[in-house]
DNA sequence: TTGAAAGCGCTAACAC
DNA sequence: GTGTTAGCGCTTTCAA
């Protein structure tokens, strides 16, 4: 790095003490306006920027804070969580923060799984996204530093929470099914012991339960192990054989579930939207590419990015004893795979007679 | 930030002098077996690590490097610069830097364009993936900070570059194709002007010529403007539509317009690779999932993200004069694409007489 | 409202 | 081999 001004530099030209610049820099106690003028003219003649290090160390913190999720979300194609990443760096330009990114395996293991920030104590507070292993959590935990967990829910822990409102998403997909005048709506989900599934079904099942709908136990499949597109096809294939009639729209848990969903269909003969509409959840890239679009919820992760900085640096200034459980809007999307397809079931069975 | 021990504890605990502990942390200048074991033995019972803004400004440096690349290379969904970034990072801890990872536009606006790392001079060295607008570069240049350039190639830089080694990927399509028995091999490239693309078609061009063979023009489709699916999509319909017999094999400059081009021919009934072999480049996911999976070429991105860091930590070291351009191998990846289709013709024509 | 001086934790001469 | 000491550039009492 080459030779650059200093404080005292600065100092020496503005014909004032160093103390001075530095209430200057950092809007602080009082100065008096000339000084104050002159100073930042200065600064901006010899293009003077605080030296980090010297300042970190001054300060007895280390300026950065970490980004931790696995591997497997880093890398994955859909870009959810370098959104968030984004959103983060963002916010935390506005702090003078940094953010170190790193990812870990999803399995634990002491030796490799602790990244090196936090071995070396380079972070003021951690951001956890993701299913990151709770050991690794429990770890960070230990060390007394403060953590915000993004899109992850663990039970049991003390710490504040970014989550999307996966509740509130599919209430919307309820509220404009309902529109469109649709009263038999079936929910297609995979593990419901995953916290986020769970309130997405929860808020499926209330959405109906208060418009007065009785749920009909062959409108809900939800015995998948998993989430996945491959579950999404098992699932729908499970539908058409239970025996009973299809409902006029099925919600999905998530889009990956519904394109396999209606990749089943697709194959079946069965026609989205005409013969049924479909709902799916995340907004993926993929959704708006498959035919028909899916209608789905969508949330913004660079927010989602924003919130959890800020909520991690009032807990760094406020203590590890503030905690703060904030839930992300979500947002409906409305494609072209839901239609108010309940009179086409009419005029069918109409015709059918 | 918790209190944690400095490097004072440690020499009052072992008891010796602070620049003792100091040679011991750093493996400088020479120090007693003895002595040694005893102040490695107190850091542990200690667990004391240095601190870095204290290090970092005694040693006048940052102790980061910065890396660079656009939000829409970041957000793509094929996971390419974020697997350079975890090689960039796993290398970077080798060297002790920290990455301050940023996204910039992909148009230059000296206002926001300027990563904040740049402007508080808070990086000993940058990494530049993908094509990063040139004033930035130009910006940096200026700036007397030592740069790696990966994945990018411009004209008339004094800078390292660390690219994939494009001319031995078509070189090695070729020579499989060759094997397979194919002679009338085409090239179906998208805008030549990128240094990328044209070292493609060269090694191509260079490997046919060597095999004696001649190329002839209708073999090769290089009008389209761009090297995206549509581009490929089009390219093949040109191919089709030239009144000239197709190749029996036809190497694409990448993935993406390799699979447009897949797409046509499906349409158009053309079976690969049945009556066709084909190839593509990059080795991106969608790449294995079509219908065949195609035959290309792969790099290892891991790689390019270490050897960039390695190279980037040389020039800080050795000062900007140091100058190092590294291609990365490339490897062929055979799947159901490429095939002895050669032998299937001659049966045709065989047949149509 | 401004200045002097101590100190943050570490490195690197230089002396012993 | 090991200890002493003077910074690195900044913040922050405490006086003035």
């Amino acid at each position: 790095m080459k030779q650059r001004p200093t404080i005292k530099d600065v100092a020496k030209r503005a014909k004032v003490s160093l103390s001075t610049v530095s209430l200057v820099i950092n809007n602080k106690g009082y100065v008096s306006q000339s000084t104050r003028e002159k100073v930042e003219r200065v600064i901006r003649e010899l293009g003077y920027h605080p030296t980090r290090s010297a300042r970190d160390l001054a300060l007895r913190k280390s300026g950065n804070i970490g980004f931790i999720l696995t591997n497997d979300h880093f890398t994955q194609s859909e870009p959810f969580y370098t959104k968030i990443f984004l959103g983060a760096e963002f916010e935390a330009q506005k702090h003078d923060y940094y953010i170190l990114l790193t990812t870990v395996e999803k399995k634990f293991d002491s030796l490799n799984s602790i990244p090196r920030f936090l071995k070396e104590q380079n972070v003021d507070g951690v951001l956890i996204a993701g299913q990151v292993s709770i050991e690794l959590i429990a770890y960070i935990s230990s060390m007394n530093i403060p953590i915000v967990l993004i899109d992850y829910d663990v039970e049991n822990h003390k710490h504040s929470t970014v989550l999307m409102n996966n509740y509130r998403g599919t209430q919307l997909a309820v509220e404009h099914l309902l529109e469109l005048g649709h009263k038999e709506i079936g929910f297609l989900g995979g593990d419901l012991d995953h916290p986020s599934i769970y309130q997405r079904y929860l808020g499926y099942k209330d959405s109906l339960d208060n418009a007065g709908i009785i749920i009909k136990d062959s409108w809900i499949s939800a015995k998948e192990p998993d989430t996945k597109q491959q579950d999404g096809y098992n699932a729908a294939r499970a539908f058409l054989n239970n025996g009973e009639s299809l409902p006029t729209a099925i919600i999905a848990a998530n889009d990956a579930m519904a394109i396999g969903c209606l990749r089943h269909f697709t194959e079946a003969g069965i026609k989205v939207p005409d013969d049924i509409s479909l709902i799916g959840f995340d907004n993926i890239e993929r959704s708006y590419h498959v035919k028909p679009p899916l209608t789905t919820i969508d949330v913004n992760k660079f927010e989602m990015g924003e919130t959890a900085v800020r909520t991690l640096t009032e807990t760094i200034i406020n203590g590890n004893g503030y905690v703060n459980h904030i839930k992300i809007p979500v947002t409906l999307i409305v494609r072209e795979s839901t239609d108010k397809n309940v009179d086409h079931h009419i005029k069918k069975r109409t015709h059918h007679k």
